[in-house]
DNA sequence: TGCAATCTTGACTTAAAAGTAAGGTATGAC
DNA sequence: GTCATACCTTACTTTTAAGTCAAGATTGCA
């Protein structure tokens, strides 16, 4: 129930490329991988997993790089996390399903609607949250961390109780 | 984001065990592995984590086994999550820290309280699931399946197989 | 046209998680 | 006291995820 690695990292790269849509510049692989820290080829990887979903665009040769494929306001991050698991934004069979796929007690074991559920419950808070509320002052993480708060109460999970 | 196999497993086999507690069994390790199609050794491992936790209770010989240490309905969710990502139940310090222990921006890049808040949001809502409430939403389950359709599960106290 | 910058893609290597095996130790029954 | 049962613990193997490398393809510019 964590973060991995390649989500935490995806994330941070979207949202350098969430702070260059503000002045109009797109970003070379170097630039995104010398800012987080990481490899150009592991930046590389995961910015064609991000581009194959649609939420950057590329352009290639000289001058060429990424930028959001759309404006930083109208990507959420359960759709972001969503890509980096390994799932198409749009679908939602298989995401936050956990990592055994079958049940061997045939759907009816009791564990598996609450697990399903429960990611769920980490979907819609993820969902409140997009990209430019992450942007710049403390005062908008502040903002987005309020909004979470308000999400999490509205939402309570309806499971046994 | 998701559920590892280590947890959803833990999870199941506490399940059991809050099951036999409505009866004063005690569970052994062939048992439980054996009903959750894994091997008895890794069931072992598991179980030596939940038991070092606190949250089983092992006996040792002829007649052992192993019991939930506390009352089914004293036992949340986020406790098990936590114990069984390598976290001690009670500290909260580096759980649900994400996979990345240090942030290369010094906690200026805006992302790193997000991801904190994040998952404090989930363990929030896993504080409020209890075991015994994972075993009303198995009967509920159990109910919805045999009302609509007419399937009644093999055998009732334990689950399926 | 040719070169340099840049993304694209598949294969490879490495690190971490998951799962297995086996011997050790405590307990209860006889 | 002896033996069978069943947990305890460490070390090992397998599997999967993470990260790297290198060759290929596309574009802009001189």
């Amino acid at each position: 129930m964590k973060l991995s690695a390649q989500e935490e990292y995806g994330l941070r790269c979207l949202l350098q490329l969430a702070r260059a849509q503000t002045t109009g510049e797109s970003l070379t692989l170097s630039q995104i991988a010398g800012q987080e820290g990481i490899s150009s080829a592991n930046a590389g990887k995961l910015m064609w997993i991000l581009s194959k979903a649609g939420l950057v665009q590329s352009t290639r040769g000289t001058k060429g790089g990424y930028t959001l494929a759309r404006l930083s306001s109208e990507i959420h991050l359960n759709q972001v996390i969503r890509v980096l698991e390994g799932e198409p934004a749009e679908s939602h069979c298989k995401s936050y399903a956990g990592v055994l796929d079958a049940c061997i007690h045939t759907g009816d074991c009791g564990i598996r609607p609450v697990i399903v559920e429960l990611h769920q419950i980490v979907d819609n808070a993820l969902a409140e949250i997009t990209l430019s509320q992450l942007l710049g002052t403390e005062a908008n993480v502040d903002a987005a961390l309020h909004q979470i708060h308000g999400v999490k109460r509205s939402d309570t999970p309806s499971m046994g109780a």
